[in-house]
RNA sequence: UGCCCGAUGGUGUAAUGGCAACACACUUGGUUUUGGUCCAAGCAUUCUAGGUUCGAGUCCUAGUCGGGCAACCA
C-alpha cells in the first residue's frame, strides 16, 4: 500500500518511554503504575490528571495500576482522607481492584531496609537539632559540613536506632540520615533524613511506630516492593530522581523507573492543597465538595460528568512544560458531551409575568409537544402545558431593544419556543420602575411555533406556564477568582483580594416547567437557552428542589453586549 | 548567582532531519423553532545567535527568559 496520508497516532514523551522500554523486553513488557495519593486532603483536578494518566497507561498497555496510600507522616493524616479518595477514584471510571496499599503497610520492611543501610555503612544516627543540621547542610552555592555524629560507629547507630524505635526518645532527639555526599550540588543528596522520631498515633498503625520513614525513603521503596515499572510523578520531584534511584541501589532491589510530567494549572484557579483548605476554613466557599471548588467532589456536586474529566485529561496532553490551561478546555469538553446527551427542558431563572390578553379565560388545557434533545431523537418528546398566564425571562424584554436585539419589546413578534408567536402591546411598571408584567396578544394560527402564512420573527424565547410551575432555587455559579492567575496580586496584596464576589448567585424564584418536578438526581438537563443544569446532591429535597448551573451554553449574545460596553469604556478613557 | 528541567499561534499540544498540523479561545460569515448545535473562513518570522547538514522546530554550542531545589512535608 502506498497510501501514506494515515496518521501515525502521536505518542506523549512517558508512552515513547514505554514503548522502549517494551521493545527492549524491560520487565518483560510489563506496564504496572500506581496512583500515590497523601491521605491528608480531597483530591482535585490536578489529581484527576494524574489518576487518568496512572490508570490510563495501564489500561492502554494492558497492565495495571495501584491505589497507595503514601501515609508516612501521622500528624497529617486522617481516614477521612482516605475514604474521600478512594470514592473519588472510582467516580471518575477506575478501578484498582484488590490492589489497595498504604506505604504504612511497609513500616518493618523499610526499617530492615534501614538496618541494612546502617550496617553497610550508608546510613547514620545525627544527634543534632533541626535548626543545626539546616545549618549544616549549606546553601545552594555552599557546600555543607558533616555533623559531628556522622562517623559514629557501625554499632552505635544500631543501638541508637533501635532505642529510637523503641519509644526512648522525644521528637527531635535524633534522626537516621543517609550518608551520601555533604557537597552534593543537588540539595537533596546532602545527607538526607531518612527517619524522624514522631511520638503520634497513625491512622492505621496506631501505637506500633514512634519513628516514621521520610517521602524519600518510603516511596521508591513502595514501588519496588509492588513491582512497579513506570513511577510517574509531578517535575517538583525530579531533583529527587538520584535519591531515589540511590535507595534502591545500595538495597540491591526491585528498580522501577521514576518519570517526571508537569503538574496541571488551570485558569481562574488554585489547586495547593494549602489554599484549597483555607478557602474551606474561612468560609469563603461552603466546604470541600461547595461546587466552586477545584476538587473532584466539587465537580461532583457541580454536575460535570467523570468522561468529560477524562477527556479533557487527555487532551491536555502530557509534557515536562510547565503551562497553565484555560479552563474553557474543560468546559468545553463537558458541553461537548452533555450536547449530545442532556434532555432539554425549559426553565425561567428570573421570571416576568406575561399576560396573553386574548387568550381565553377557560380554555381546555392545552399541551404542546417539545423534542427532548434535537441531538438525539430516540429521547422521544413530552408535553409542555400552555396558559394565559406565563412567565419569561426578565432579560429576554427590553423597553427601548437596540436593533440587534432579537427578543420580545414593544410592538415586537417573537416565538414562544414550541407554543405561539406572541407580539407585545403593553407593559406594568411599579413604583421603582421595574418593568414587572407584560401585556401581549397571542396568534393561535401559529400554534407549533410556525406561521402558516409564512412570516418570520428574529427570536425564540424559553418559557413556563404559572400555574403549571414547579418553585425552584437555582445557584449560578462563575469563575471563583476574577483574575486567570489567582496568585497574581499587586504588590503587598493576597492571593485572596482575587476572590470573585459574584461566584455564586442564588435564585430563589426559578419557575420550571412541570416535568422538571420529576428530576432524576444526578442526571443532567440542558435549560434551553441557559445552560446545563443538575440537582444539587446535598440540599435539593423533593419538597423543595434546588438546581446547580454546571455550565452555561456559549453566549454569543451577552459576548457582542460585553465587547460593545467594552468599546463605550474604551471611547470613555481615550 | 550552584545544580536540575523547560521554551512551537492568545492557550494547550503535534510534527521523531524533509510542505509547521490539531483542538480550544477569539473574529467574520452561513444554517437554525435554543443568539445553543452544525458548517465555512481568518488568526505563527517555532526565544536569540552561531554551528553541523543538500535540508533544522527537531542535532551541537553559547546566551536569554521561565520553573524547581537549601521541611525532621509529600
Amino acid at each position: 500500500m502506498d497510501d501514506t496520508s494515515d496518521k501515525k497516532p502521536s505518542v506523549n514523551f512517558i508512552e515513547e518511554i514505554i514503548n522502549t522500554d517494551r521493545a527492549n523486553g524491560k520487565h518483560d513488557g510489563r506496564v504496572h503504575t500506581r496512583f500515590p495519593p497523601e491521605p491528608n486532603g480531597y483530591l482535585h483536578i490536578g489529581h484527576a490528571k494524574s489518576i487518568c494518566l496512572n490508570f490510563g497507561l495501564a489500561e492502554q498497555y494492558g497492565g495495571k495500576c495501584n491505589l497507595r496510600f503514601d501515609d508516612t507522616n501521622p500528624a497529617k493524616e486522617e481516614t477521612e482522607y482516605v475514604d474521600s479518595i478512594m470514592e473519588d477514584v472510582r467516580w471518575l471510571g477506575f478501578d484498582w481492584e484488590d490492589r489497595l496499599f498504604y506505604a504504612s503497610d511497609y513500616f518493618q520492611q523499610l526499617y530492615d531496609w534501614a538496618v541494612q543501610l546502617i550496617e553497610q555503612g550508608d546510613a547514620y544516627v545525627d544527634s543534632c537539632s533541626l535548626e543545626e543540621i539546616r545549618e549544616m547542610r549549606g546553601t545552594v552555592t555552599k557546600p555543607g559540613t558533616p555533623s559531628p555524629h556522622r562517623e559514629r560507629s557501625v554499632a552505635e547507630n544500631l543501638d541508637l536506632f533501635e532505642r529510637m524505635k523503641n519509644g526512648e526518645f522525644k521528637d527531635g532527639a535524633h534522626v537516621l540520615r543517609a550518608k551520601i555526599d555533604l557537597a552534593s550540588p543537588n540539595m537533596t543528596m546532602r545527607d538526607p533524613v531518612m527517619y524522624r522520631i514522631l511520638n503520634a498515633p497513625h491512622h492505621r498503625t496506631g501505637d506500633t511506630w514512634c519513628i516514621y520513614p521520610m517521602y524519600d525513603f518510603a516511596h521508591g521503596q513502595s514501588d519496588s516492593i509492588e513491582g512497579i515499572t513506570h513511577s510517574i510523578c509531578t517535575l517538583e520531584f525530579e531533583n529527587h530522581r538520584p535519591l531515589y534511584d540511590w535507595f534502591i541501589q545500595k538495597l540491591g532491589i526491585f528498580a522501577p523507573q521514576q518519570i517526571e510530567f508537569a503538574r496541571l494549572n488551570l485558569t481562574y484557579t488554585v489547586t495547593s492543597k494549602r489554599k484549597l483548605l483555607e478557602l474551606v476554613q474561612e468560609g469563603h466557599v461552603h466546604g470541600w465538595d461547595d461546587p466552586r471548588m477545584p476538587t473532584i467532589c466539587g465537580f461532583r456536586r457541580r454536575g460535570y460528568t467523570p468522561s468529560s474529566i477524562r477527556k479533557f485529561s487527555k487532551e491536555t496532553g502530557v509534557t515536562k512544560f510547565n503551562g497553565v490551561t484555560d479552563l474553557a478546555r474543560l468546559e468545553n469538553s463537558l458541553r461537548e458531551e452533555l450536547n449530545k446527551t442532556a434532555e432539554r427542558r425549559m426553565a425561567v431563572l428570573n421570571p416576568l409575568k406575561v399576560v396573553i390578553t386574548n387568550y381565553p379565560e377557560d380554555a381546555d388545557e392545552d399541551l404542546l409537544e417539545a423534542v427532548n434533545n434535537p441531538e438525539n431523537p430516540d429521547d422521544g418528546v413530552r408535553q409542555v402545558p400552555f396558559a394565559k398566564e406565563i412567565y419569561i425571562e426578565q432579560d429576554d424584554f427590553m423597553e427601548d431593544p437596540p436593533k440587534k436585539f432579537f427578543r420580545l419589546g414593544p410592538g415586537r413578534e417573537v416565538r414562544l419556543r414550541y407554543a405561539y408567536f406572541i407580539t407585545c402591546h403593553d407593559f406594568v411598571k411599579d413604583d421603582d420602575g421595574n418593568i414587572v408584567e407584560l401585556h401581549c396578544t397571542y396568534d393561535p394560527a401559529t400554534r407549533g411555533g410556525d406561521a402558516p402564512d409564512g412570516r418570520k420573527v428574529k427570536g425564540t424565547l424559553h418559557w413556563v406556564s404559572a400555574e403549571h410551575a414547579v418553585e425552584a432555587e437555582v445557584r449560578v455559579y462563575d469563575h471563583l477568582f476574577t483574575e486567570e492567575d489567582p496568585n497574581d496580586v499587586p504588590e503587598g496584596g493576597d492571593w485572596k483580594d482575587n476572590l470573585n464576589p459574584e461566584s455564586l448567585t442564588v435564585l430563589t424564584d426559578a419557575k420550571l416547567e412541570p416535568s422538571l418536578g420529576d428530576a432524576e438526581m444526578g442526571k443532567n438537563y440542558q435549560f434551553e437557552r441557559l445552560g446545563y443544569f443538575c440537582l444539587d446532591s446535598k440540599d435539593s429535597t423533593a419538597e423543595a428542589p434546588v438546581f446547580n448551573r454546571t455550565v452555561s451554553l456559549k453566549d454569543s449574545w451577552a459576548r457582542k453586549q460585553k465587547q460593545q460596553q467594552n468599546k463605550k469604556q474604551g471611547k470613555k478613557k481615550g
